[in-house]
DNA sequence: GCGGTAATCTACAGCGACTGTAGAGACAGG
DNA sequence: CCTGTCTCTACAGTCGCTGTAGATTACCGC
């Protein structure tokens, strides 16, 4: 049994982080000694590293959670888990396609920047004309 | 004049976030009629075009404030502009870095998990198990 | 000028995934 | 028993919007 300050150093997590787990519900409520403080196991060690490193892997807590359900179902077909990896690759690989865009963008939009004076400087034309410009989605790839 | 509706179909931006905008001061306050309702004119939509943009090119607001900022005084070296686009560019770089590796370690995750049944799957065990993946840094790239 | 409806107004809450703060109380080592 | 570190709750802030509710205004045909 530690407490949460042991479980956030051991698993690479912030002591906020875990309240937060488990005010939604995604961590157990763990024991309390008589003080009011929390007490954790090596079940709670096991799940916890397991959702920092699909965070790591960048899956959304829903999934997380959906695959932590799927987890604790060891008899069901792994189709689902299957998906919802899949899923999140294609989300990665659409991601890595618009930053790779911007990068295009940026660069070209850098190198050709050779003005001293600002009213003549070629990024902040782009950045004006969206019609120098050559990438053409929403942001926040 | 045109209201804000219009305002928003021309740069594409929704009217919340035209308000939003000028609420946080990257938009100034526009005139008004008689009943309160912002009207804009060709300086507003030029300035809106710049942010969307610049949003577009995944720059931060705060960057775009300093963008907007430069570019008001047009006699000024512009080596402060290529210092943001740079810096903008080395973040792309960094986070497409970050999701390359990402995408390497769901595919071979994908790819290795030949399991039927949840107790055998590959990914499950990829994600409880730290020590069996490649990957090793923070989420969300 | 009037009526209907579309657009706009303000104010605020919510998203995702945390992070930070304040002020109070608990625990462990010496 | 004291001291210093940890933990507690509760809430605000981050970023960049997006959505909602309920009231008001503008515009267009008649």
């Amino acid at each position: 049994m530690y407490a949460i300050g042991t479980l956030a150093k051991r698993t690479g997590t912030k002591v906020q982080t875990i309240r937060y787990y488990e005010q939604i519900g995604l961590m157990p409520e763990p024991g309390r000694t008589g003080g009011g403080q929390r007490r954790y196991g090596d079940a709670d060690l096991d799940r916890l590293a397991f959702i920092r490193h699909s965070r790591q892997l960048g899956f959304p807590l829903d999934a997380i959670r959906e695959l932590l359900d799927l987890s604790d179902s060891p008899g069901r077909s792994c189709g689902e888990v299957d998906a919802i990896a899949r899923r999140q690759l294609r989300e990665v690989e659409a991601r890595l396609a618009r930053l790779e865009a911007l990068r295009k963008e940026l660069r070209r939009m850098i190198g050709e920047c050779r003005a001293d004076r600002i009213a003549d400087c070629r990024i902040l034309r782009v950045l004006r004309d969206h019609g120098e410009c050559l990438a053409d989605h929403d942001a926040e790839a």
